[in-house]
DNA sequence: GTCTATACACTGATAGAC
DNA sequence: GTCTATCAGTGTATAGAC
């Protein structure tokens, strides 16, 4: 006997717990934002009463802080499609693809990192100036290699992100307003394709890149 | 004697009054979100009592409706480039630095908007129906017609709209960002000539418009 | 581990003196 | 028009029975 373990059942019944009330937050925090959402709400709808939110994650930024980390860890893990490419028309073009399709499966996520950045990230400032600071500068540094073997234009790298960035995460933080501007109706399986097409040929014809 | 007439002194008072408090609710609301912003922080930023915010603008949802109208209004006012031009290269090219200098100037006015819409747009749905919508489908319908004459390469002029948007308005949503990856300072005047420059020439060129 | 009941703080809004 | 005092409602967080 062995009372320091914790035995199995309860480790996984901690574990779908602490998911469900993840998902459930992710969810309140991109329809409410911080300030808005509710304990009580996220709890209604991860199907839990307020205290047992309260049990797994003892404070409301807490939980808020673990959506964020995991929204960061899903956006970087996509990033990877840089490392592998032969040159910018493989390697930016599936970028682009990656982030078009994260802003389709985890348009909630998109949301919750763009509120966090666009209230001064009070949360995870952290994040940004380590994690984030690193990987961008690891990317200029393939981009310009690009650029000086005569694959691409010579733009500015740093710039380029940006717009990457920006116009593919458009598609999941605007969605309503897009939705509204489709006739009220949300994008189907065309749309996305033709919305990905349209901004892979702008910006990889912008660039100077043959497709 | 006409007691029917408010004197102008008070008339100025007033709309001075009503200015100061909408300059710092767009502050506010922009830094903490509309659930996160209180009336009291807001007050304290108007230097006025609390209750005189109450008494000018009677809800916090009727400010936040006015603080959010304002914005659209002068946004709509920028897109004006878009009817005098002969082409897209004139055309587009300014409406991309007219775009730029708003979030350059308006960065608050601009985060409020991202957060509205980033909600569903609860407060403001009436104006994405009639204004944004009407607006949307007149400039849709002038790009068509430079692509018929030749002006440009045949390009969805629906995503073409997004993306201006979307990478002019991230200078302003995610400047907190953006400013951290430029080593924590604001950006200088070159930075944003940069900037400005970067967007221009990939997007025109992107479009297959002569520079 | 789970859940009910509750403490404590804060917010939007208003009443009423000036 | 201005401002202090205050109310009613709601939110986070926790205590304590099970």
């Amino acid at each position: 006997m062995n009372s320091n373990v914790t035995p199995i059942r309860k480790q996984n019944k901690r574990r779908e717990n602490e998911l469900v009330i993840l998902q459930a937050a992710e969810k309140v925090f991109a329809e409410a934002g911080f300030g808005g959402a509710t304990m009580q709400l996220i709890a209604d709808v991860a199907g839990l009463p307020k205290a047992n939110v309260h049990y797994y994650f003892s404070t409301k930024e807490e939980l808020y802080r673990q959506v964020v980390s995991n929204i960061f860890e899903v956006w970087l893990a996509a990033a990877g499609t840089f490392e592998a490419a032969s040159g910018p028309a493989e390697g930016i073009g599936a970028y682009i693809d990656a982030k078009m399709e994260i802003s389709r499966t985890h348009p909630a996520g998109s949301k919750v990192w763009a509120s966090e950045v666009m209230h001064g990230a009070p949360i995870i400032q952290d994040y940004l100036e380590t994690k984030l600071v690193a990987w961008t500068n690891g990317r200029i540094d393939v981009i310009n290699t690009w650029i000086a073997a005569g694959l691409m234009d010579p733009v500015s790298p740093r710039h380029l992100l940006y717009l990457i960035w920006s116009s593919t995460q458009h598609y999941a933080d605007f969605g309503h307003q897009i939705q509204t501007l489709n006739t009220g109706t949300p994008l189907t399986d065309d749309d996305w394709q033709a919305a990905k097409t349209a901004v892979k040929q702008i910006i990889l014809k912008g660039i100077g890149v043959k497709t």
